[in-house]
DNA sequence: GGAAAACCATAGATATTTTATGGTTTTTAT
DNA sequence: ATAAAAACCATAAAATATCTATGGTTTTCC
C-alpha cells in the first residue's frame, strides 16, 4: 500500500486535526494517506525544508494567514508556497482560503500557481477526499466560490500594471496617498494620475478613494 | 413541474439531439427540460431573437465552431454569445469547445464571460446533468480540461496588449510579417520589434516565428 | 543560386508618462 | 467652527518609451 505524505499548515491546530482524521482514516483507492501537521510558518518551513533533501510530501495543505508569534508583519502561506515550489517542486499545493483571503487569489495564482484553491466554508469529509484524489491524478480542483473568484479574474477586461496593484494594495491598508512615494517609486502627482486614472477605467470618475477601494474590491484586485 | 428552456447550438445534428434526448429524459429535481436546437448561425440566431420577446431561454448552449454555409470567415459561436447577451443578459451561456478551440477561451472569457466551459470530449451523461444544475443554481460550472486552460492563463504574468496578440494571431494562420501592416496598424518594424520583445518575454530569445508560435501555444496565448 | 522574407541596428519623430509647481476642495481633528 | 492635513486638480517641462524610415545582413524556400 503506497502511502501519501501531507502536510496540512494552519494556525487553529484543530483545523488541521480535522483534516488529519479525515484523510487518514479514508480508504484511498491504492493509497494510504500519512499526515504532518505545522501551527506556524517557522515550523512548516523547517517541515519543507527537512522532507526536501529526505521524502518531499506529496501535497501541501495551506493556510494563506498565519497568525504568528510577532503581531504584524508576519510571513503567509503565500510565502510558504512560493519556498516550497523552490525547494520541493515536483509537490502538489492546495491553498485553504477564508472568504476574506479571496482578494489574494489572483496573486497566488502567479506566484505560485497552485494545484488546488479550497474555500474554507466548502471544505466538508467529500470535498476534501476528492481534492486529493483529483490533485494527485489530474490537477487543477477548485471549490466552487474559488471558481467564483477565477471566474471574476478572468472576465476582467482591465488588465492594471504593478504600479497601479500597488496603489491599490496601499490603499486598501489605509496608507495615505502622501505617503505611498515610501513604498512605490513613483512621484505624488503620478500616484495622484494613477488614481485618477483608475477611477475612469472603472467608470467611477469624480469620486473619493472610499469609491475607489470599493470597486477595486468589487472586481477582485484586492 | 416548472420548464427549463434550452437552446443548443451545433452544426453536427447528432450532437444536439444527443443533448436533447440525455437533458429532457432526465428527472431534475423540481423541473423538466424542454430544448430546441440550431445547426447554423443564423438559425441561432433567429431562435435567440424570437426568444427575447417572449420567452427568453435559461440555458444556452453554444458550439464554438460554426461550419456555415459561406464557406471561411463565418460568424462563431463567440458571435452568438456576444449577441445573446445583449437580447437575454439573464440567460445562462455555456460553450461546448472541441479541444482546438480551447486557445479561444481567454477572448470568450472576456467578451462573453459564460457560466459555463464544457471540453467536448468531457461530456457524458452524468457531467450534462451536473453542468445544468451548477449552470442554474451555482454557476460557473467548467470541465476539468477546461479548468487545466483556465488555471494555466491565470498563472501567466506575462500580458501582452491587443497588438501583441494580433501579431501572435496572424502568425499563427500563416499570415507573414511583412503582410501583417495590411491587418494591424503598425509599421513593419515595429511589428518587428515587438516580435523580438514577445520573445524575449518567452525566454525564446535569438529564435525564429516557429518557435514563437509553439511558445505561444504552449503559453495559451494561440 | 537567387529571390523573398525574416531579422537586425540606428536615428529621428511621436506619443506617453512622469515630475515639479502651485493652486482648490474635501476631510479630519480639536 | 476652524485650522491643519490630506486629497484633488491643472499646467508645462522633462524624461521615457514607442514607433517609423531607412538600409543593411541573414535565413528560408523555391
Amino acid at each position: 500500500m503506497n502511502i501519501i505524505r501531507i502536510l496540512a499548515v494552519d494556525d487553529h491546530e484543530m483545523t488541521t486535526l480535522g483534516y488529519k482524521f479525515i484523510l487518514e482514516d479514508h480508504e484511498f483507492d491504492g493509497f494510504k494517506v500519512h499526515m504532518d501537521t505545522a501551527k506556524t510558518f517557522a515550523e512548516a518551513e523547517q517541515a519543507i525544508k527537512q522532507s526536501a533533501s529526505r521524502l518531499p510530501y506529496h501535497i501541501l495543505l495551506l493556510d494563506i494567514q498565519l497568525s504568528g508569534a510577532n503581531g504584524d508583519r508576519d510571513k503567509t502561506g503565500e510565502d510558504l508556497g512560493i519556498l516550497a515550489r523552490q525547494l520541493i517542486p515536483e509537490s502538489r499545493i492546495v491553498f485553504m482560503s477564508s472568504f476574506s483571503d479571496n482578494y489574494r487569489i489572483n496573486s497566488i495564482m502567479q506566484t505560485v500557481n497552485p494545484e488546488g484553491y479550497m474555500v474554507k466554508s466548502e471544505i466538508d469529509q467529500k470535498s476534501l477526499q476528492a481534492m486529493v484524489e483529483t490533485v494527485l491524478h489530474t490537477p487543477p480542483y477548485y471549490t466552487q466560490k474559488a471558481l467564483v473568484a477565477i471566474r471574476k479574474k478572468m472576465s476582467n477586461k482591465i488588465d492594471l500594471d504593478d504600479n497601479d496593484r500597488k496603489i491599490l494594495y496601499h490603499l486598501s491598508i489605509g496608507t495615505k496617498t502622501k505617503d505611498m512615494v515610501n513604498h512605490i517609486s513613483l512621484s505624488l502627482p503620478s500616484i495622484e494620475n494613477r488614481k485618477r486614472h483608475i477611477k475612469s477605467l472603472f467608470g467611477i470618475e469624480k469620486q473619493n478613494d472610499q469609491a475607489l477601494i470599493s470597486e477595486a474590491r468589487a472586481r477582485g484586485f484586492i
